[in-house]
DNA sequence: GTTAGCACTCAGGGGCGTCGAGTGCTAACC
DNA sequence: GGTTAGCACTCGACGCCCCTGAGTGCTAAC
């Protein structure tokens, strides 16, 4: 693919991106500056079909960019957009406001980055079980429930109802949960190791209480309890998108969009280094493969936290998604360090 | 307005509901047994317009409800339609599920409202200041700061980062507690008595401890601080319903959707006693003049605790909102009386 | 008061010609 | 041999027309 070739496909790429229309050989001459005539394009976009990196609706409708055509551009033609300073300020400045409650971080993180790149915004957030315990309350319900709540170093905080055991009172919780905070703090939630669980048994002398112990532990890793830990944004942004004009495709996008365990699963399955694009065809989840999600990860001292993600249509600005994620990735990095997270 | 005339109407209303169509006279007479000839429904039909019971987009389509004809249908000709054995079966189940976390019990109040209606369905969690305060703990964030965790009768529970003033120790944090939880138990939020205040105040001699735990109070008091309150679901089975076939229209409402203050406030003009109807152009707010909202309060001994809502196309089963609306409304006001809420 | 009959209206759909954007091919050009 | 101009061709979009079907309103007859 000799350079010609490739500033043909960059510039149908771009002029797609931008118009959402099949982009023809005319277009390119008048717009790009490539010194040569419309014919000659022409023959380039024949030779890029055949190639593999552009497509046809039909003949006599202008190009559109393939998933390779699109993999290419992303690869070595993009250049990747800085985001205005009017946008950073705009991010900085939220980021910077005073955080009521964690959750609330990563809510935002998602609305901001949905409203930047009109599409859709995933945010992972960090898996409590991998974060490390902090500590362990009781409050009380009712003479048969209480509600622990459960705090780990990242800030994250729980809430269960748990039964009690007939014949424990409240202050038997108490106990216990005294005794699971001597045991496990510092631990990893998702690596307590045995010896603190038989340190736990020896110091529980009730049989049923050490079960609901264990019960309190066990639910508050199981994530997919409950519902907090994927942050959505912009379906509404969404809607701005010329794809998304009729509304048999919005539905097919609102129906995936809610099945939170499908879109972790995708998300995961994208876990890498960094950032990483993927695009169309590639996706392995038949609903998206006319979409592309960008994701990016946030570690910290080489951990793996979480992720957040970008998804819209193929025709995506991929330079611009991928600087936003890299800008939200340090804040929340960033964000979540001063939260306490444990290095 | 003779029997006829009503019985015209309550076909043409319920026709309309069923079809989204205009409905013409012959339609009806062929679909109701009204004993006359499409001739005379024609007659009837026009007299209904002329009392602004129905309308006509121009001359030849066939007639579709005004507000004021859904006003009376409902008011008077509606039957009210019977939740089916097996949507009580489902809505059953649920319920008995166990609970674990208490905002999930409104969650999938509105989610189960929503996919039996296909409309949009509003759950306005009772409101934290009118229950009563149970207890309040903290826990260790990191030296400047610590998390709040105040628990209601409801089993609401709350998080709050607070910052903690130089010089304070967590365990001062935790002796405030103490003197907050004696100073309170049993009090409505919204309504601490200023002895409460003076007993707090005499018990903590230290200033910023004591400006501190007022701070706790208030920001736990106030409602727009989270995003907790207002449960939304449907916004994807809206999507079914014709009136929202074209892109700009489902923009405007899901806008509209994101507003939470102005849905709250909407809500709150419709807080009535037990079921509600507001239709069409009876709605205040400009931007949902053809849509209608039915609302239900639940109440525990009097006090009122919060609200539910189906808000849809004037074209809407009316007769199916209010029923499911009622029957929710006993599941509800029970799930909240079994955690305790105080009466 | 009810109904049949008739003229009229309007939206929706199919057929058709036009236009414009775009391609592919060929032959000429440098 | 690569580049370009020219030309025929294709196809979607648009506007137009006409037809059809559903529906109304009016009038006259029952």
């Amino acid at each position: 693919m000799d350079e010609r070739k490739q500033r043909v496909l960059q510039a149908v790429v771009q002029d797609y991106i931008e118009s959402a229309e099949p982009v023809g050989s005319r277009t390119i001459a008048r717009r790009h500056d490539l010194g040569v005539s419309p014919a000659t394009i022409r023959n380039e976009m024949a030779d890029l079909e055949m190639l593999g990196y552009l497509e046809h609706i039909h003949t006599s409708s202008g190009r559109i960019p393939s998933s390779k055509g699109y993999r290419f551009y992303v690869d070595g033609l993009m250049q990747p957009m800085r985001l205005t300073d009017e946008e950073k300020a705009q991010i900085d400045l939220w980021y910077r406001a005073r955080v009521k409650r964690i959750e609330e971080v990563f809510q935002e993180t998602a609305r901001l980055i949905s409203h930047v790149t009109k599409n859709v915004a995933l945010v992972l957030a960090p898996q409590m079980k991998k974060s490390a315990f902090r500590c362990l309350q009781f409050l009380p319900l009712d003479d048969r429930r209480s509600v622990a709540v459960l705090m780990t170093d990242a800030g994250f905080i729980e809430n269960r109802i748990v039964a009690m055991p007939s014949g424990a009172s409240f202050e038997d919780f108490q106990r216990m949960a005294r005794v699971v905070n001597d045991c496990l703090t510092g631990c990893t939630l998702d690596a307590i190791p045995k010896a603190a669980y038989r340190k736990i048994r020896s110091e529980i002398s009730d049989e049923d209480l050490y079960e609901a112990a264990l019960d309190v532990i066990n639910r508050a890793l199981d994530d997919t309890d409950g519902r907090e830990r994927l942050y959505l944004g912009g379906t509404r942004e969404m809607l701005s998108q010329p794809e998304f004009r009729d509304v048999e495709r919005v539905k097919e996008i609102l129906l995936m969009l809610e099945e939170e365990q499908l879109l972790k699963e995708i998300l995961s399955a994208h876990l890498g280094d960094g950032l990483r694009v993927t695009i169309g065809q590639e996706n392995d989840y038949k609903g998206i493969q006319d979409c592309s999600i960008v994701t990016a990860t946030y570690h910290l001292d080489g951990e793996l936290l979480g992720t957040i993600a970008v998804l819209g249509p193929t025709r995506m600005e991929y330079g611009k998604a991928m600087s936003l994620l890299g800008y939200m990735n340090e804040h929340l990095s960033d964000v979540v360090r001063r939260l306490g997270w444990q290095g």
